[in-house]
DNA sequence: AGCTACACCTGATAGC
DNA sequence: TGCTATCAGGTGTAGC
């Protein structure tokens, strides 16, 4: 669910409150929402990716994440398309080393609460923090699906930035300063794939889903299913513009909410919803041409788009 | 290298 | 009412 508007809200929500404090206790709730945590001496080989947690395995794992989150120093939170992790600073000043890193899958969220506060529904781990200004909050990790999880990961540089080592391996995001713009627009143009699949290719892009993969494309009046090495320089940039302007205008909205899946740290939605042009629009009119909006599979993920707005072409720009 | 299929989960909804 | 099938904002891996 999450993608990068939603995932930077909750980044600005979290930063007030999580940098400077300290993680006074930690409480795995479901050990599953640490798929991603690899204990201390383990083979990082073991237990990964849609493998079912043995009850010996997940118990090792929370342990070790309890234990060396406890009395951690939280600084600013970060994030690089839809991973966001908190760096772990240390006592005496240094770059961090470690961070506490989150991906919130299909419906996770993290919710700041009141120590005292009644529970969310599915909250699979829980810090308490104290921070010098704000006093004792609670940071909970809920996530019905459990598709998303918590993780303590080790920075690594990329340029100048640190990155944890989990998402070392995904491009920059197009809101990232460092983003390169002209490379983009060189390996989109050389693929033959189709537009869409590049878009949600996190290697190539990072922070698109299948909501602002369908927003940005119906923006720049492109069809899904064109093949990137169709798409003309001026149109691969002005795809990349719609992008930007897509997630500016989310982020101003507070991001999508289609239920309670997508909350911020308050657990409020986001407004997001009511601007939609073409995701989840099959079959009403386009909102700028009034032709019937199309629904179809592209490699198994809903498309929806205007086939009037968005024809297959043979060459553009 | 590029693609499909599938795995990991839960819940809402539609159709019978 | 209850069953089944399908769908949902994501990602990582196996296998062709």
């Amino acid at each position: 669910m999450p993608e990068l508007p939603e995932v930077e809200v909750v980044r600005a929500g979290l930063a007030p409150a999580v940098a400077g404090a300290r993680v006074v206790a930690v409480s795995v709730v479901d050990a599953r929402s640490l798929k991603r945590h690899v204990p201390e001496g383990a083979d990082p080989g073991t237990g990964g990716h849609g493998v079912t947690l043995s009850p010996e395995a997940g118990a090792v794992r929370s342990a070790d994440f309890e234990r060396r989150l406890t009395g951690a120093l939280l600084g600013a939170p970060a994030r690089r398309g839809k991973f966001l992790w908190i760096p772990i600073t240390g006592a005496d000043g240094a770059a961090p080393r470690e961070s506490l890193l989150a991906h919130l899958g299909m419906s996770g969220q993290l919710l700041l609460r009141a120590h005292e506060a009644s529970d969310d529904r599915f909250v699979r781990i829980r810090l308490w923090i104290e921070h010098p200004e704000h006093g004792e909050l609670r940071l909970d990790f809920a996530d019905q699906r459990r598709f998303g999880s918590l993780a303590l990961d080790a920075l690594q540089l990329d340029g100048e930035s640190p990155v944890p080592s989990q998402a070392a391996h995904i491009a920059r995001d197009p809101l990232d300063p460092a983003f390169d713009d002209r490379g983009f627009v060189t390996a989109l143009r050389s693929r033959r794939t189709a537009v869409k699949r590049a878009l949600l290719d996190q290697t190539l892009i990072s922070g698109v889903g299948n909501i602002y993969a369908d927003e940005a494309l119906w923006r720049a009046r492109l069809h899904p299913e064109t093949p990137g090495e169709r798409i003309g320089p001026g149109r691969a940039r002005d795809l990349l513009a719609a992008l930007r302007a897509v997630f500016a205008q989310a982020l101003a909205e507070g991001g999508t909410s289609f239920d309670e899946q997508y909350v911020n740290v308050n657990g409020q939605a986001g407004y997001f919803a009511h601007s939609l042009n073409a995701y989840g629009r099959g079959g009403e009119p386009c909102p700028r041409c009034g032709a019937p909006t199309r629904r179809i599979v592209l490699g198994g993920r809903s498309s929806h788009f205007c086939p009037r707005c968005q024809r297959r072409r043979k060459f553009s720009r």
